[in-house]
DNA sequence: GCTAAAAATTCTGCATACAGTTTTGTAAAA
DNA sequence: TTTTACAAAACTGTATGCAGAATTTTTAGC
């Protein structure tokens, strides 16, 4: 029933993780299916998965698109966050190994070199596996499964509501996060992975009226009704 | 894309989280149709989104069975609905309303009078209806996503590793809760959640050798490879 | 009678055709 | 010029047919 690799699947949700597919994006089966170069029964297979994983919006009889998060569907996002990364990360500090750490810190330092060279995209990329690796250290499947259902949702979140102007780059408080996982001090970690993801929600715009200039931001669940 | 209800994929989750159906139990695609009339197409997207909430398997080219877990997948589950049942429980000392006590109490009620008449298969059904019922309250559509998940997954592993002899009956311990909802005593309501837990893990076969009888447990990723 | 190879059957994986719905485009009427 | 009605195009929802893999049954050999 699977293939090996689906790469509609992989593609389409890589590029919602690298906000090079904005909310609101019709993903139509037949486009995708020409792309791909595949039937509309896989593209339709993809479509599915990462509607279940809420990244992608089936309307009936209307076609897919890029979700769009509301103002409180966002706030439920990072709720729902905090916990899994708290979770996750008192798991990574109980099971890593040196190996792990050494790819921690390569991930940071390959996020630095794309802040310092301005390649937004692929920074964003690798925070994203950032945080990924550090639950696979975690090797809990089930939270694991959960939190990469929540890390893309978070950045069709930026996407929407990041406030002008605002890089988003972290790499520093990514190094932090490595050095404090290294020390094995629980509640240092958990305060800090707090403090970062305090520091994303800080920069965007969840709480001030819509100044938002994407239209799918602001009319988001209203043309679907 | 989607059908106003889908009945399959309703049938076939009520089944495994009511323990009518054991793990290892082969789901054909032809039977499934013929049994609800509906073609093949039907059946693939219910099992399709059943496997992805973990309690279907999809073998390639082998066709789909009911989720065996084995026992360190099923502390990974443990584990992991620990952590979401806390903080599922804290949401819903602050939303609940009286409404939300009413249906809590009726549905121990039920539970109450399922035990006294013998009636497992509608127990269970109910405990995990009970537990459902405290995430609707707790209000955020992340973590009940991954609490449905999770709830018919510890019935496919109380189905696999219950001690002989042990019926499953826990309408006290649910009552119990329902008071410290009411009582708005966080603390004392994560601690219950957890002694809960608890009792429902020991009454497991987790830590011993295999004493099961059940093949399909024992013999769980052999067939399959 | 038992084992092993081969044939037949069954079932999944995928593509595609068709029906029904939504959307788009056009033209007439206000 | 704007609105409404109608027609056409585009797209989704579902059933189904076919190819290929897995399983079962049959058959031949020991």
């Amino acid at each position: 029933m699977l293939e090996n690799r689906d790469l509609v699947y992989e593609h389409v949700y890589e590029a919602i993780l690298g906000q090079k597919l904005a909310p609101g994006t019709r993903l139509s089966e037949e486009s995708l299916a020409d792309i791909f170069s595949v039937s509309r029964t896989i593209v339709r297979r993809s479509l599915l998965k990462l509607s279940h994983e809420q990244v992608v919006q089936l309307r009936p009889n209307k076609g897919a698109i890029v979700a769009s998060v509301s103002v409180d569907e966002s706030k439920q996002i990072f709720f729902a966050r905090r916990i899994v990364e708290k979770a996750i990360i008192e798991l990574a500090i109980e099971n890593h190994s040196e190996q792990d750490l050494k790819a921690l810190l390569s991930i940071v330092k390959q996020e630095k070199a794309c802040f310092e060279r301005g390649d937004r995209y692929a920074g964003i990329r690798l925070s994203g596996e950032f945080h990924f690796k550090i639950a696979e250290i975690a090797a809990n499947s089930q939270l694991t499964k959960f939190h990469r259902s929540l890390v893309p949702q978070t950045s069709l979140i930026i996407a929407q509501y990041e406030k002008r102007g605002i890089t988003h780059c972290s790499y520093d408080e990514h190094l932090a996060l490595v050095n404090v996982i290294r020390e094995k001090s629980t509640l240092k970690a958990v305060s800090l992975m707090m403090e970062h993801l305090d520091h994303i929600e800080e920069k965007l715009n969840l709480d001030e009226l819509c100044l938002s200039d994407d239209l799918h931001a602001v009319f988001a669940g209203i043309k679907d009704n």
